[in-house]
DNA sequence: GTAATAAGTTAGATCATTCTAACAAATTTG
DNA sequence: CAAATTTGTTAGAATGATCTAACTTATTAC
């Protein structure tokens, strides 16, 4: 059974492999806030246990094993997270400090629990898809916000980025999921948007905003 | 702060203080299943942290930040305890394990929210009571079963243990936190009490059970 | 009240996770 | 393509939590 830190490795590897592509040491270290030579002997350890290959200079890469190991921890902790959000009256930019503690509880009837009262749900409250109890992860591919054009009308579905300071900024506008925005124009000089929704007729959105903002779109 | 494992020391330290008034680094390491010098050489990173005194070949004693810590982490145990029975439609026979593992989750708002949820409980389901957010825990004097006499009836109200087995078995009898009892009769060979309640007119509780029960004197 | 037993301590080792310093390989850039 | 930069590795050390072996102190029993 993987350690608490081991299982953190596990999915830092899983986000940056779906994020980047191919996982390097440093791209390792950065995001777990870790030395490089610490990240480089846990891959290492991590090898001999088979749940990563590596070969000295070249990316990291989960075997299935590790691939189902980290989904299950993802899926743990977005299935807390909307529990939070569902069943305890946390709002979404609350949930992230909590569940990645959550996270790593062994206590298989616990989340199967979570998962009925929440009636099986398939995305936690920032969008992002929850594992099934296989570790298979629905992929959904929906647009950026960014590359919208004026005059389409979208529907905000999901998050790339839930950092609290974010979630509290989209408060602050009062942008949730399932707002539907109108993209009445975009201002060339710094990509930023103007868009309209509910109460708000003309919001400026910045290029860095509406490229985190994933849409569907609805025209 | 607190590691996980030195909550646990703090938390054993508590719970045998209270069982037995003192406690020597045997007592600690037996109930921890660690060696004695393991026990030893935490007891004195404890000291240094100012969670315990302790003298070489004395007791080791909490300091009052040593109880208060020890109490609140008790807390989120009960309450957690609590919650997944109440909240969750876990047996009381199924949440030690679960809460041993969400007692060390630091996320004062996650406990917050349960205990109102709950309506602020005072015990947990097996009758332990719940010490306050400020670490105070209000002794309740129960009588044990087995010291109760003939022709008394009387209400479980607690229990001085709390395994899987124990809780087990009491479900098998249909006892639970709240059951009146008839003691129809005390066998002088062996202690064994010969009860009644609801459904079961004569039912034979052996000493081991008996003192385990405890129970308020109804007449 | 000594001898036997239990309890406690010290010393020294191991394992997991982390670090810094120093060096090596790979990549980027002029 | 050689120099500069970035990335990765090795070596060696530190910390926390654990162990066994060997020794010492305290307690119990005769």
């Amino acid at each position: 059974m993987a350690s608490t830190t081991e299982e953190n490795y596990l999915k830092a590897l899983y986000n940056l492999s779906n994020d980047l592509g191919e996982v390097s040491i440093s791209d390792l270290a950065q995001s777990l806030k870790v030395s490089m030579p610490t990240a480089n002997s846990m891959v290492k350890s991590l090898q001999k246990s088979d749940w990563v290959i590596y070969e000295k200079y070249k990316p990291v890469t989960l075997t299935a094993k590790g691939q189902k190991e980290a989904a299950l921890i993802i899926r743990k902790h977005r299935l807390t997270e909307m529990f939070l959000v569902k069943k305890m009256g946390f709002g979404w930019e609350e949930v992230h400090e909590v569940a990645e503690q959550i996270e790593h509880i062994h206590a298989p009837k616990f989340f199967e629990r979570m998962d009925e009262m929440l009636g099986h749900p398939t995305i936690d409250p920032h969008g992002s898809p929850i594992p099934d109890n296989q570790g298979r992860m629905k992929e959904f591919s929906y647009t950026p916000l960014s590359i919208c054009k004026p005059g389409q009308t979208v529907q905000l579905t999901a998050l790339t980025n839930s950092s609290t300071e974010f979630l509290e900024f989209l408060n602050s506008r009062k942008l949730a999921l399932g707002t539907e925005l109108k993209v009445l124009s975009r201002e060339a000089y710094d990509l930023s948007l103007v868009v309209s929704y509910e109460n708000h007729p003309q919001e400026t959105l910045s290029e860095k905003v509406s490229e985190r903002l994933l849409v569907r779109v609805l025209n």
